[in-house]
DNA sequence: TTTGAATACCTTGTATCGCAAGGTACTGAA
DNA sequence: TTCAGTACCTTGCGATACAAGGTATTCAAA
């Protein structure tokens, strides 16, 4: 790997650890199909492609954190639409938490609390 | 897998992302050798175990960010501590960018600028 | 009616990386 | 000289994001 090749990993790694939590976030707020996901998480710099998604939202169907409804397009092939449960949510929760403590953490590490 | 074990995980994940981050900011403000660096991290409860931080030491060493000296210690054998290079600062002040663009972005998810 | 472009969903193979587990080596005290 | 404590390192495994490629549906244009 060469020079900063370094940064753009790491940039890499700091997104994969928020993807799932990215995901339940948007889907908390409404139902959105595959497409729609990746372009609104894009719009915040988090770069997902659909080899990262699909997999990533059958596996938290699996988990029964989601739920999805088959919809109707007006131009193109019906759509999955995936909704949050409400399991989901509770895990969602502690998601928030998690998130919150970790910003928390890196704080404390740039300020010298230790 | 078993339920809440998806909380664990994501909460890992999420850690994993700022692993090396955190390393650089610890090594940014002292020179310190892995025993040190554990503790730190846990101190702010990102847990990470020797199998872990060696192997990581010695990669941003390879990659020109890090240095290490030998010195004795009063008990035991002889500590390798580590410091930042003036590479490794230069790339520290970009994956301090890094980092509060993505807790920006994850701040827009939540509060639905989309 | 058939062809092709656009859209959508999914799978496979590969590389990376953290972690559990286990190994080596140095030190000082019993 | 043996043992406990400390420190450094490696190996094998599992998880997972991503690149690349594949299938299916729709509609419009030829």
């Amino acid at each position: 790997m060469e020079d900063s090749g370094f940064i753009e990993n790491s940039r890499t790694q700091m997104r994969r650890g928020v993807l799932e939590y990215s995901i339940l976030l948007i889907l908390d707020r409404d139902d959105e199909y595959a497409s729609t996901i990746i372009r609104k998480l894009k719009d915040v710099d988090i770069i997902v492609v659909e080899g990262t998604l699909y997999p990533l939202l059958i596996r938290l169907k699996n988990m029964g954190l989601l739920n999805y409804r088959w919809q109707e397009s007006t131009q193109g092939p019906p759509r999955k639409y995936y909704m949050i449960t409400e399991k989901g949510r509770a895990q969602l929760r502690e998601l928030d938490a998690a998130w919150s403590k970790l910003v928390q953490s890196i704080e404390s590490i740039r300020t010298e609390k230790l």
